[in-house]
DNA sequence: CGCTTCAATATGTATATACATATCACGAAA
DNA sequence: TTTCGTGATATGTATATACATATTGAAGCG
């Protein structure tokens, strides 16, 4: 969650405690408290604004796990310093990503291919026993241009379904997603120089600049899927939006 | 956002409100509460648990407020159907980050020029009216190695401290993060080749595949600076950790 | 049959109260 | 002087209660 959530700068908070959280909020902001500051007690806020410590309290929490404050038993309420910085990043569909750019969006089967999990598989699944894996290579079309390489491993055990599933109509990606609830995924985003499969699927010459995004996702701590979407500079971008700070 | 923030598969969470909001997470991220499935009432669940209205409500109003349920007034609590995908993308700061690699860290500053904000300027920056704008070049080197190289635009009407400062000793971004508290930035991850006065800084070939971020920054509604990173391909990959939906 | 009205219901907010818990400061004992 | 204990204090959690508010479904009326 955005955790925040539209912490500062509204217009008029219908709720007390909201009032009392934008406030505040906007006082550290401002840099009228700077980091370090105690802000007032609990009950010298309940005095001020002439409500119950609980109303404060409830305010005062969601800043802190937005955050902004820190608390300290007996000590008080301290403005902090932001310190790892965190962006939220939005994983758009392809499908809707090419759809915003106004081209007509093709699916196209490379190759499909279902194997006992070789170590390389593992590694990428993140699997420690053997099983069934299957491997889609697919590409993404904007327009006529392949816009995505997409090159994904499915762990079998996790996803039997995937195995009677062609996957030359649905790419893999939303089939996926409408199917398996995922409690986690990590991403990792890179530069590469495009290789000679990647270059020939994009259709650019090879070693040419191309953004990659890994994706490893779980669902109840099975691996479920790896996928490496490439795309070739410039025709795409990631864009995150910032909060500050996070515990 | 994380507002999610460790919000399941937890050891044995202290609080009440805390247990039942893993609980319901866990059922939810298990398939068992699938979306648009009705969870209890509040009056149920204070019942199932043996507390009081109060207590299954703080727990909602987080769920609520991580995303994972809809709260609709006199219908009840529903989970909601992951829409967007949102990684929580942690920056970390070049200094720390070069020092995860065990490889000593330095900073030097190429170029500094104040001026006023051409166009071309405001643009980068968000900016509307003219106003005097520092711009600084620098790189960061990793062991004898540059790991990275900054082109990063101040605005000087928001943060007019930095015109005294030499930024010879110490980098931008560190000095910014310990003297502005922000409130919203926006990144931009691609990929590019060199060009040449990148290409030169990085020690690398004119052309080859390069990392680049590009972060705007804003404290409360001004901008305060644009800055972007280009790293070398292979040298840094930014990792994101997932967290399922969000508002 | 369609419209309005109304009451029932679940959530939203706020209160006063209570006790738990971590921590700091001060003073007593070694 | 150092150490230990103890009380004061601010936050953390939970409760029972109250009323506001949005929404739905059903009754009542034209």
């Amino acid at each position: 969650m955005d955790v925040t959530e539209a912490i500062s700068a509204d217009a008029e908070p219908a709720s007390l405690h909201q009032r009392i959280l934008a406030d505040i909020s906007d006082r550290i902001m401002s840099g009228e408290w700077a980091p370090g500051h105690r802000i007032p007690f609990e009950h010298e806020l309940s005095a001020e604004y002439g409500c119950s410590r609980m109303t404060v309290n409830k305010a005062l929490s969601q800043l802190a796990k937005a955050g902004l404050i820190e608390r300290r038993r007996r000590s008080g309420s301290f403005v902090r310093r932001p310190q790892s910085q965190a962006a939220i990043l939005e994983i758009h569909d392809i499908k809707t990503e090419v759809a915003a750019l106004g081209l007509p969006y093709r699916y196209e089967l490379t190759s499909r291919r279902k194997r006992k999990s070789t170590p390389d598989d593992r590694e990428r699944l993140g699997l420690k026993n053997s099983g069934a894996v299957l491997e889609l290579t697919c590409r993404h079309f904007a327009g006529a241009q392949p816009f995505c390489h997409e090159d994904r491993l499915v762990n079998l055990a996790a996803v039997p379904e995937a195995a009677d599933e062609s996957f030359e109509e649905n790419a893999p990606g939303p089939w996926l997603i409408g199917r398996i609830p995922w409690s986690a995924a990590e991403h990792r985003i890179t530069a590469v120089g495009a290789e000679a499969e990647t270059a020939a699927a994009l259709n650019i010459a090879e070693g040419s600049p191309c953004l990659v995004v890994e994706r490893r996702t779980w669902s109840a701590d099975h691996p479920v899927t790896h996928v490496r979407f490439t795309y070739a500079a410039g025709s795409h971008a990631l864009v995150a939006r910032f909060t500050p700070s996070q515990s």
